[in-house]
This record gives C-alpha cells, sequence and structure tokens, in this order.
DNA sequence: AACTCCTCCAACCGCAATTCG
DNA sequence: CCGAATTGCGGTTGGAGGAGT
C-alpha cells in the first residue's frame, strides 16, 4: 500500500509560500545545504513536504538566480535547445545560467509558443505549419491562436536548417551541444552559499 | 467606475528515474 | 539482486493582477 509519497500527514501547508517560510527555509540551506528533503522540512520546523521545499529552493530562493525578463540571447537559445532537446527542460535549465526548468517551460508555453506560432511554425516540431494541423482544444493553443501578434518578433535567423529526418525528436544522450550561454561567475553545482 | 476577460507565474500532482539498505 | 524510499522531471492548474470594454 502505501505509497504515501510525502505528505503523508495531512498537517502540511500547500499554496503561496509565506516570507517566514521562506526565510526558514533560506536560513536552514545555508546552514545546512542542499539535500534531504525528506528529512529537511521538519528539521527547518516547516509544515511542508520536502519536495514543496525543493521546488520553492530551486525555483525561487536560490542565491544564485539571475530572474528578470528573457533576453534575446536567451530566447533564442531556448528556442534551439528546444529544437534538439525537445520538452527536456531540466536540461535546457543546465545551459542557461541562472534560469530554472520550471522558469523556462512558463517562458516556452507563454511565450515562444505563441512566437513560433505566429511565424507559423510549429512549437513541436520546429517545422512549418501545415493545413492539417488539428486544431486542438488546448488552453495554450487558443491563446496562442488568438494573440497572433509577437510582441517582438526579432529573432536571430534560425531557419528549418537541419532536421532533414523524418523523426522528431533525436536520440541525443551525452551530445556536447556547443549551446549555452556563458557564465557571469561561477558555476551552478558548483556554486558555494554564502554562507553567514 | 465597475465589470469581465485574458495573461502569466508559482506551485501542485503523478510518474519516472535513481539511490539506498 | 531486489524492493523500498527518495529525488527529479514534466504536465497541468489556480489565482492574482492587468487590460480592455
Amino acid at each position: 500500500m502505501g505509497r504515501s509519497p510525502c505528505c503523508e500527514k495531512a498537517h502540511t501547508n500547500k499554496g503561496a509560500w509565506t516570507r517566514e517560510e521562506d526565510q526558514r527555509l533560506v536560513a536552514y540551506i545555508k546552514a545546512h545545504g542542499e539535500g534531504c528533503w525528506r528529512s529537511l522540512p521538519k528539521a527547518a520546523g516547516l509544515m511542508r513536504c520536502g519536495k514543496s521545499c525543493r521546488l520553492r529552493w530551486i525555483n525561487y530562493l536560490r542565491p544564485d538566480l539571475k530572474r528578470g525578463n528573457f533576453t534575446e540571447e536567451e530566447d533564442d537559445l531556448i528556442i534551439n535547445l528546444h529544437q534538439i532537446l525537445g520538452n527536456k527542460w531540466s536540461q535546457i535549465a543546465g545551459r542557461l545560467p541562472g534560469r530554472t526548468d520550471n522558469e523556462i517551460k512558463n517562458y516556452w508555453n507563454t511565450h515562444i509558443k505563441r512566437k513560433l506560432l505566429a511565424r507559423g511554425i510549429d512549437p513541436q516540431t520546429h517545422r512549418p505549419l501545415s493545413a492539417a494541423v488539428a486544431p486542438s482544444c488546448n488552453r495554450q493553443d487558443k491563446m496562442a491562436a488568438r494573440s497572433s501578434c509577437s510582441p517582438e518578433t526579432s529573432c536571430a535567423g534560425h531557419s528549418s536548417d537541419d532536421d532533414s529526418g523524418g523523426t522528431s525528436v533525436p536520440r541525443l544522450a551525452n551530445i556536447d551541444l556547443n549551446l549555452s550561454i556563458s557564465q557571469p561567475s561561477q558555476h551552478p553545482s558548483t556554486r558555494s552559499l554564502p554562507e553567514r
């Protein structure tokens, strides 16, 4: 039975994080480092499941997050990476320092997807939309279809050059893509928390 | 000025993959 | 080597805020 994922106890908070919760989480991780998400909430005095703590830290509280608008360079890089990797958001995020998979995923769904559709490019295949495209009833697609005018239609020229094959998402396991944005200072995995 | 609709983002959920005993 | 536990990932959703009427 019991595959109680994490929130076995009903005494866990859900929804938006409070300032105090954030402070507790940050303080705890600064002191003890990341990891052991399962036991972290209790140790840190948080009424959250480990999963929620991890997500909050990764996507919002980490000190090395860039936040703010995506640059044109990032924009273009995401499109290129997505063309190769597909919806592997974490892998894409790994090549954009300071960005998280969740952030990129959101950005893709709200901004880039629409942009590509407006250009007549299928966001999934990166190929020109054909007339035979099924009218999906997705919320996002409807949005995309509605506003067919992208705010900034300036993009680097990445025409549909490659992908001459038929299959969509390739088999790359560990291609060393030269696609990445140089990091300002440190490597995420080597990141040292500002100890206090 | 009030109301409605739309957009975007933070967070949740379930499943997959990985690690541990 | 196997099963259980934990972590990580990607899809999806709910609600706050903004724009338009």
